[in-house]
Formats: C-alpha cells, sequence, structure tokens
RNA sequence: GGUGAUGUAGCUCAGACGGUUAGAGCGACGGAUUCAUAACCCGUAGGUCGGCGGUUCGAUUCCGCCCAUCACCA
C-alpha cells in the first residue's frame, strides 16, 4: 500500500429485488464490509454503494402475481434488503436502485455512447412467444418434454431428468410456463452489443492480461483462466455479440430512439454502481468525476473495486469493463470474486431448511457478529466455494470469540475496577511485544488488504492464545492474595487488557459492534489501525466490565434449521420466498414467552397515543452525541417535525433517508441539549440485552406520511 | 461431452518453488488450575497428504491417467 491515502470506489453485486437475502448472499457482502472497514481503519478514503437490481421479466411477473405495481412490489423489497444488510452490519454509504432517474441517465448515455462507437446493432431473432400473455419468453419461461429422454415439464435449456441441453426450439409439446399456452415462434427486432468486434476481443485480451498501474492484478488468477478460456487463443474470436434488447412487455428503461425496446436488465444492473454512487456523491458533494472518467481518475489516483460473486464473473468481466471502456468510461481495478455457500458440505436446500435467510438468522436471535467472524475465518481471496459447517460454526465462535478473546477482558477487568479504582498501570512492554511485532503486523495488515482474512484471523487468535497464556503464566488471582504483590498484580491485568485492546483493534474491520462495546469499555475513541502504535498508558481509567459476547448453542442452530424448513406442502411461501417471517412454524427459541407484557390498558388509553406513519426526509448524526440521530419526518404538515432518535448504534443515517416508519405525534416537544425534539420514533430492542441490535419500525408497501396507525 | 477448481488427521482448514519426525484450531483422552458466563493452561493419541502409474537419488508436493465433488461452457 502506498503511504498516501487511498480513494476507493467499492461495490458489492446487486442482488436481485425478487427474493429474500440469504446466507449465500451475505459471503460477499460481508467479505465486502471487512475490507472496506480495514481500508477506512487505515486511513483511507472509502465509498461504499450497493442497490437493488430491480428489472426484467420476474420481478414483472413476481409483482403483478401479488397486485402490485413493479415500483411498489421493488421498493418494499428494498427496504428490505437495506434492514437486512445494516443489521449484519454492511455498512454501505448508499443503498440505491437500478430503477431510478440517476440509472436511467446513464443507461441512455452508456448506449449511445456505445451506438456511437459503432459498437450496437440490430438484428431479427426468432423467440418464443405467449400469445395470451403477449410476451415474448425468456428460455426458462419455457417448458415441455425432454427431446432426448421424453421427461415431462422440462425447462427451455436443460433436461434435469437426462441432463440434456437443447434449445428451447427443441423441446416436444412446448408450453408457457406463465400462461399455459402453446408458444408460437415469432420474429423480432434485437439490439446487439458487438462484443465479437475484433476492437472488443482485442481490447479484453488485453486489460485480463495487464495490471494495473501500481502492478497489481485486476482479478484472481482463476477467474483470468476463466477469461482466457472464453476469450481464446490470440486470433481466435470466440466471443459471441450480446443481445441487450427486450421487447416490450418489459419492466425496464425504454431503449432511446427504439419504442417498444428495452434494455435487458443485465444492461443497466452493473450501471446501477455508478447511479447509486451519483446519487450518493450528490448529496455529500463528492465529485463523480474524479471516480469515472478515465483522465481525471488516473490523475487523482483513485480505484474502482467490485466485490461480486463466481455465478456473475461472465458480466463483470467481459461485458462491463468493455461496455465502460468503449463508452469513454474507467474500468475496474479489481474484481473480486467469492465463490457459493454451502451447508454442512451440500448445496443450500429449502427442503433440509438450509436455506437459511438473513432474517431468520436474525429472527432466532443468532448474533450477526458470529456469522461475520465465521465467514472471516474461512475466507480468502481466492474463488472457492465456502462451506458452513454448523457444529463448527458453534465450536469455533464459542471458541476463539467467547473462549479465547472475550475471555481476556473477563478474567482481568474485575481486579481493575476493585482494587485500583479502574485505572491501569504501566503495561510490561515484553508481553505486549509479540502485539506491536512490526513483522506480524505487516503480515495482518497484507492478509486484510489481500482479503486473506483466514490468515489475519488464524495469527489473531495465535496472539489471543498469547495472552491468556500471559494471564495464566502471571496468575492475577494469586498475586491478589499477596499484599506485596499490589504492584505486580496491577502490571499484569493492565498489560493482559492492553493485549485484549490490541485484539479488538485488529478484529473491528470483523467485528464493528463488538469493538464499539470495546471502545465504551475502555472509554476511548474508536479504534483505528494507528493505534496499534500505543498501549493506553498508566493512569487511563476503563469502566466497568459488562459481559461482551455470549455462547452459541447447538440448539439455536437447529431451531434456525427449522424455522428455514420448507415443506411440500407451504406452497404459501414461495421459492424466492418473502413470506413474512412469522410464517415460521413454531420453534423452541420462537415459542419462549416473550418479556412480560405490560399490564392491560383501555382502548382509549391507546387511543391517547397519536401514532402516524412518518417519512424521514433528512437524516443526520448530532456533533457530540453519542447515540443521537438527528431526523427530519414528514407526517403531511407544513413542515416536517425534528426528532431526536437514540438509534445511533444500530443505523447509518444515509440509509435511513427516505423509509417510512412509525412516530407517536401528540408527545410533549422536549428541550434537549442539541435543539427541540418533537415527537419519537418507535424502536424494538432486547431488554434483557442479549440481543443486540435496535430495530425501527416499517409500515407495509402503500401507507403515506401522516396516516394515523391505529 | 469439453474446460477448470477441489480432494491433507473424527470435523474445519493451513502448508510444501520435491528433501530431516506433514501442521493449526476444534473434537477425543490424560493432567493442572479456579481469575474468567466449565472459559484458560500443560500433555497424549489420531494422517500410507483421493487411487494407479511416470520423472527423480528422493514426490504428499512435478507430469499422465482414473475416481469423487463442485462450477463454467456447449
Amino acid at each position: 500500500m502506498s503511504a498516501s491515502n487511498r480513494k476507493i470506489f467499492v461495490t458489492n453485486a446487486l442482488p436481485y429485488a425478487n427474493g429474500d437475502i440469504h446466507l449465500g448472499h451475505l459471503v460477499g457482502y460481508i467479505q465486502a464490509d471487512i475490507w472496506v472497514r480495514f481500508q477506512r481503519m487505515c486511513g483511507n478514503e472509502v465509498h461504499y454503494v450497493c442497490a437493488d437490481d430491480t428489472h426484467g421479466a420476474p420481478v414483472m411477473l413476481r409483482a403483478e402475481k401479488e397486485g402490485l405495481a413493479p415500483e411498489v412490489f421493488i421498493e418494499r423489497v428494498r427496504v428490505e434488503h437495506m434492514r437486512d444488510f445494516a443489521d449484519f452490519g454492511v455498512a454501505f454509504d448508499n443503498y440505491h436502485s437500478t430503477h431510478s432517474e440517476e440509472n436511467r441517465a446513464y443507461a441512455e448515455d452508456i448506449y449511445r455512447r456505445l451506438r456511437a462507437a459503432g459498437m450496437i446493432e440490430t438484428r431479427a431473432i426468432e423467440q418464443f412467444y405467449d400469445p395470451v400473455k403477449q410476451m415474448f419468453l425468456a428460455d426458462r419461461y419455457i417448458k415441455g418434454e425432454c427431446p432426448k429422454c421424453a421427461a415431462k415439464d422440462q425447462y427451455g435449456d436443460s433436461c434435469e431428468v437426462c441432463g440434456a441441453a437443447y434449445a428451447p426450439t427443441e423441446l416436444r409439446n412446448p408450453y408457457s410456463a406463465v400462461s399455459g399456452a402453446t408458444p408460437e415462434l415469432r420474429s423480432s427486432e434485437h439490439y446487439f452489443f458487438r462484443l465479437s468486434d475484433p476492437r472488443a476481443v482485442e481490447f479484453l485480451r488485453e486489460w485480463t492480461r495487464a495490471t494495473n498501474a501500481d502492478g497489481s492484478r485486476r482479478m484472481p488468477p482463476e477467474a483470468s483462466n476463466k477469461m482466457r478460456e472464453w476469450l481464446g487463443e490470440a486470433g481466435e474470436n470466440r466471443l459471441s455479440d450480446w443481445d441487450i434488447s427486450r421487447d416490450a412487455p418489459y419492466f425496464g428503461f425504454e431503449i432511446p430512439d427504439a419504442p417498444g425496446k428495452y434494455f435487458y436488465v443485465w444492461l443497466d444492473a452493473p450501471i446501477g454502481y455508478l447511479a447509486s454512487f451519483k446519487h450518493y456523491a450528490d448529496r455529500v458533494g463528492l465529485d463523480v468525476g474524479d471516480f469515472i472518467d478515465p483522465a481525471r481518475a488516473a490523475a487523482s489516483g483513485t480505484e474502482m473495486v467490485h466485490f461480486i460473486g463466481k455465478d456473475i464473473l461472465y458480466f463483470h468481466a467481459l461485458f462491463w469493463p468493455a461496455m465502460l471502456q468503449f463508452a469513454g468510461l474507467r474500468t475496474p481495478n479489481f474484481l473480486n470474486v467469492n465463490g457459493f455457500l454451502t451447508v454442512d458440505g451440500a448445496k443450500m436446500s429449502k427442503s433440509r431448511g438450509t436455506f437459511i435467510t438473513a432474517r431468520s438468522y436474525l429472527e432466532q436471535k443468532l448474533n450477526p457478529e458470529w456469522l461475520r467472524y465465521y465467514f472471516a475465518a474461512k475466507l480468502n481471496s481466492n474463488i472457492e466455494d465456502l462451506d458452513l459447517s454448523l457444529d463448527d460454526f458453534v465450536a469455533k465462535v464459542n471458541s476463539d470469540l467467547v473462549g479465547k478473546f472475550v475471555n481476556i477482558a473477563s478474567r482481568c477487568a474485575g481486579f481493575i475496577s476493585k482494587r485500583f479504582e479502574g485505572r491501569l498501570a504501566a503495561s510490561d512492554a515484553a508481553a505486549l511485544a509479540p502485539f506491536g511485532d512490526a513483522a506480524t503486523l505487516a503480515q495482518l495488515t497484507r492478509a486484510f488488504n489481500d482479503r486473506d482474512y483466514s490468515l489475519a484471523l488464524r495469527e489473531i487468535m495465535r496472539l489471543a492464545d498469547v495472552a491468556n497464556v500471559y494471564v495464566n503464566d502471571e496468575k492475577p488471582w494469586e498475586l491478589a492474595k499477596d499484599p506485596a504483590q499490589h504492584e505486580r498484580l496491577h502490571r499484569a491485568c493492565s498489560t493482559a487488557l492492553n493485549q485484549f485492546r490490541a485484539l479488538a483493534i485488529l478484529l473491528k474491520p470483523v467485528l464493528p459492534q463488538l469493538a464499539a462495546q470495546v471502545e465504551a469499555f475502555f472509554g476511548v475513541a474508536p479504534f483505528a489501525w494507528r493505534d496499534l502504535a500505543a498501549p493506553l498508558p498508566a493512569g487511563h481509567a476503563i469502566n466497568p466490565y459488562a459481559h461482551l459476547m455470549t455462547r452459541v448453542e447447538r440448539k439455536q442452530i437447529d431451531a434456525l434449521i427449522e424455522a428455514n424448513r420448507e415443506t411440500l406442502s407451504s406452497d404459501s411461501r414461495s421459492a424466492s420466498g418473502t413470506a413474512p417471517a412469522s410464517a415460521a412454524p413454531a420453534t423452541p427459541a420462537a415459542a419462549e414467552a416473550p418479556a412480560e407484557a405490560a399490564s392491560p390498558i383501555s382502548i382509549d388509553d391507546f387511543g391517547k397515543v397519536d401514532l402516524r406513519i412518518a417519512k424521514i426526509v433528512a437524516a443526520e448524526h448530532v456533533e457530540g452525541a453519542a447515540k443521537l440521530i438527528k431526523l427530519q419526518l414528514d407526517i403531511g404538515e407544513a413542515r416536517p417535525r425534528q426528532v431526536f432518535a437514540g438509534i445511533k448504534s444500530a443505523y447509518d443515517p444515509a440509509l435511513l433517508v427516505g423509509r417510512l416508519t412509525v412516530m407517536v405525534a401528540n408527545l410533549a416537544p422536549r428541550k434537549m441539549k442539541f435543539g427541540l425534539s418533537e415527537g419519537m420514533v418507535l424502536a424494538a430492542s432486547d431488554d434483557t440485552g442479549e440481543v443486540p441490535g435496535l430495530f425501527i419500525l416499517s409500515p407495509d408497501t402503500g401507507a403515506t406520511p401522516g396516516m394515523r396507525v391505529k
């Protein structure tokens, strides 16, 4: 890494707006989030954005099935996705939508530039058409009998029974999966991006092989192998042109100067990275040009890094760089590619209950940081699949995080609080040496930067062992019995706590919530990487220790699996599953009595509370307030209400803007140190403190600001 | 069918540009300890490094074939 600060634009693949976020998605998001947090801790400037990928036939048909306008449907999904990511600590600076004006503008602009560069051509193609539904059908919407083995109800691309692959036109007795009608072949004019153009092939061959200005590679070696395979040898041309248009009806953007033709969802999806970035940059006053104009990006040294799954490598390694290049925009510096998630060595399965949604994980009261740690402990920079072994998950979290890491503070803090008035002594430099060792820190820094988190965590856990051995050798419990050893006790516990502090700093990219608790325990400012340089000095006051993390129990995991198990009869939960989690079967954990309900009140009592749907029109941090976010809430009044909400620990203001929530509108205004608070927003939290987090409420789609809640 | 990746202790994974007794964590077993939400510490057992062949003084590490798993392509 260079000494000067890096300026990095980071994206995660856009999740499709037709289903819940599940643990498989989270691998890539957690991987990217850890990287972003690490870069920021090192003082680098990072802009981290994402968005929902909203266009295409699946969304259109799904919304129709639910009786909603697609715009309404995708907004509902977007809010769910944002909440899932936020709850797992994936802290985007912005979470936008591909169905946005920014994206339309970029898509049209890029298309026009590609057309001007001679990279677009039109061609008539023959495709199945559903005469009842009056739409062209993608391969997956055509079913019929396999031409090889005659198995019934096979999809248009391959047979699940005999494995044969074929074209949809080869199916016997084809029918539309949408309407059941017999499809007819029709011709239609399509628009193509000329990937087979020698200029594109040459560019991609070069782009894959070359490195960035600083000599770093553009993608993992496995990915460039794949690219070579796709591109073929020099002189060879294996690429075919890319069909970027779809006929109406289609949910998407109409192609300029082509009535009735729409951009294929994959054309505008990656452009959504730029759109989300623009949406964010406009808000915070950042100049997008420094990041997307090739000359200016080179001049200012900005980087663009994408985190994607291996299933979409083709789009990001071929189409996307080619699109950017021929539209005169900067190309990515790095594509990080992650593999798929398996559970106990097998593909995620709904019937086995291993298709685990992010929401169900949270509802079973599992700590998101457990999963962040587990994924990090197994992630490296290559494209291999990652296995979530449930027994291993329990063992690793309990042993590493609770048994080793948290235990260090737990076994020493009491002595400092009880005997030394919460103040540290000077530390034993020799015992701290392994934690400040230059070679070790360089290795850890490199491991995080290279996304080799498993290596980093192995090394960090080695250091945790060092700390536990130190405590064992010093035996503070014996020192405590001997008044003559008073100073030695003080020094030993102070040293161990400084060892613990170093570990917490190193773990912060992975465990931001836990690190925040440790920062509060030590009463210090948010940890940065440079804090590793020096321990807390003698005299530093710490706060009383509160237990930092509980253990996972196998029965919690069993309950999670049970909650995700889908039986054949429960088709209320569709394949893409946005069914409310309350539909999950009762489980031991779910059946546990919630906190005692308060004593009954009359309906009149309740009526005194004026609850309103409120739209968050602005949100910002409050200077000097540890817990507060300042919100401007639109409840249909002439002027938005100003409300201070104690939700800073759980929400990023940027992600709140635009959300609907519920507020108490007739609460007496209260003058606070930071200004007048004219109401309160409702949020849920676990009174026992066992489940971390704070959750504000969201109304179902359709509610509008000012509506009364009763 | 083609291409690629993976296959190392019971489990999850490191590692070796070919070279003395192949490593870690977890689990198991034994011991020690009680500060710590039974955590921690010390120790022991466990592997013919997927199979077969080749190159080599020597291969688990290189090459070929085969098997298994996964992915991509057609």
